[in-house]
RNA sequence: GCCGGGAUGGGGUAGAGGGUUAUCCUUGGGGACUGUGGAUCCCCGGACCCGGGUUCAAUUCCCGGUCCCGGCCCCA
């Protein structure tokens, strides 16, 4: 009898699991370096959460099931619903609320290149200041994880603004903004043809096709954002003061990181909550589908709650992450402390090896002890191949003299220690 | 949900236009080496994805399913 694996879930065995859980950590420790603070949530939630705003789309590529009490559940599918729940179930936090938290998620669809059905992601939100400045610290937060991670340069942080397309639209004659930017968030993946024709279904003025495609096609530097938008459409105060908004987030996301940061107005982001500044990020070499997502969503606690929060926020799966990491060779097991093995040459050893062994644990080190009691050749050949960097050999001559021979497994050269010189002997050691 | 391509030990593979110990490498366990490791040699373990059909005979051909890879839809 076997079993297999459940279709679009992974196995995550050490060499795979240990690199991820550090990039992860790497999220974690950047997020808190910021302020953030970490929270967790439910795996399970009630479906009526996701109807609010996701939509039947989302509902329907849901992993869920009535449960024993007759309740329609589901595994979670994205987090931000859960953590305004959260947020939203408190009134006593202080503003601003500055969460993160990297949960697993569930969405029952083929599975495909860059797409699992079941997925890590890391998600920050800022919940309280409609700023520039919270907007800025999203994008920069985002950015500074990827840089430490050690994918600066790889990727290019592509920035538009819901309020500023609808008013774009808006001037242009366009008559179901929702609608074009269904349109508009697959201008890079369809033909131009059909992008025409899709277009003019959704309301969109034929005599202004050309303007809009300048625009699609002009993204790029955020210094010229007014003047790009002055050649197709006059400005008026309104627009003007969205784009002064834009231009100030990024300037102050500017100071966060040296990565590129790009005005692109393909990017609309497909769910309808956000209300102000949408963004993805990319791999520059375009080979992926994007590494992460976010925007802002300012009404998104008024719909579910008695409360009128503003938030802003972003999402990270691992999945594009581990891709771009792998292309990029940095799929790599994390330094470690020195790694001991405690080699057990004598029965009568085993319970002062096992001592020794605690000692080193104590230390700080990573002492694995024999427990297979095999020959000691077995022994130290089982010590090489698993890359431990001493071994310790431990028997009736090192009992007898309260010793112990600490050999470098990658040189071959051994000495032997008293026990006691030897904590104080192995912080001069150098790690291999 | 739909479309295309795949599936041979843990990993990587060979194979035959049906035919009776299924190939090789690697990995794993043990030994030569009863207190000294990645070399060498020896031994051992381990596979034709599942179900049905055609046939005297199927891992091979046919159908269905499962899973994998990729794409559509959608993007959380």
């Amino acid at each position: 009898m076997t079993f297999e694996r459940l279709r679009g879930f992974r196995d995550l065995f050490p060499e795979d699991a240990e690199p991820k859980f550090f990039m992860l950590k790497t999220a974690d420790q950047v997020a808190a370096s910021f302020g953030f603070q970490r929270i967790d949530m439910p795996s399970l939630e009630t479906l009526e959460l996701y109807r609010l705003k996701s939509g039947d789309e989302l509902v329907s590529q849901t992993f869920s099931f009535v449960d024993k009490g007759g309740r329609e559940v589901t595994m979670i599918p994205e987090a931000t619903p859960s953590v305004v729940r959260m947020l939203t179930s408190r009134k006593d936090l202080p503003k601003p609320v500055k969460w993160y938290c990297y949960p697993k998620l569930w969405r029952y669809e083929e599975p495909q290149s860059g797409r699992l059905r079941e997925h890590i992601q890391f998600n920050a939100d800022i919940f309280g200041p409609d700023t520039p400045d919270a907007d800025a610290e999203i994008i920069g937060l985002a950015a500074t994880i990827l840089d430490r991670i050690g994918l600066e340069g790889q990727f290019s942080v592509r920035i538009n603004d819901r309020r500023l397309m609808e008013a774009l639209l808006k001037t242009m004659g366009a008559r179901n903004a929702i609608s074009t930017f269904a349109v508009i968030d697959k201008f890079k993946k369809i033909s131009r043809e059909e992008f025409s024709s899709h277009l003019t279904e959704s309301g969109f003025p034929e005599d202004q096709l050309t303007n809009l495609v300048f625009l699609l096609e002009n993204p790029g530097n955020p210094a010229k954002l007014r003047e790009t938008i002055e050649k197709v459409t006059a400005v008026d105060d309104n627009l003007g003061n969205i784009i002064g908004r834009i231009e100030e987030t990024l300037s102050l996301a500017r100071v966060y990181t040296s990565s590129d940061l790009v005005i692109d107005f393909s990017v609309v982001r497909g769910l309808s909550y956000y209300t102000g500044i949408v963004f993805e990020v990319f791999d520059i070499k375009g080979e992926f589908r994007s590494i992460l997502g976010g925007g802002r969503y300012d009404n998104l606690s008024k719909l579910m709650s008695d409360q009128d929060i503003p938030a802003v926020g972003f999402g990270m799966g691992d999945v594009v992450l581990e891709m771009l990491a792998r292309r990029q060779d940095l799929w790599k097991v994390p330094a470690r402390p020195t790694r001991f093995s405690v080699c057990v040459a004598s029965d009568k050893a085993r319970e002062y090896s096992l001592d020794l062994s605690k000692k080193l644990r104590e230390a700080g080190y990573i002492a694995n002890m024999d427990i297979s009691r095999r020959s000691l050749s077995a022994q130290l050949k089982n010590a090489s191949i698993q890359g431990y960097d001493y071994a310790l050999l431990l028997g009736d001559r090192e009992l007898e003299k309260s010793e112990v021979t600490i050999r470098d497994l990658s040189t071959g050269q051994q000495e032997s220690l008293s026990n006691t010189s030897l904590l104080s002997k192995l912080s001069s050691l150098k790690k291999k």
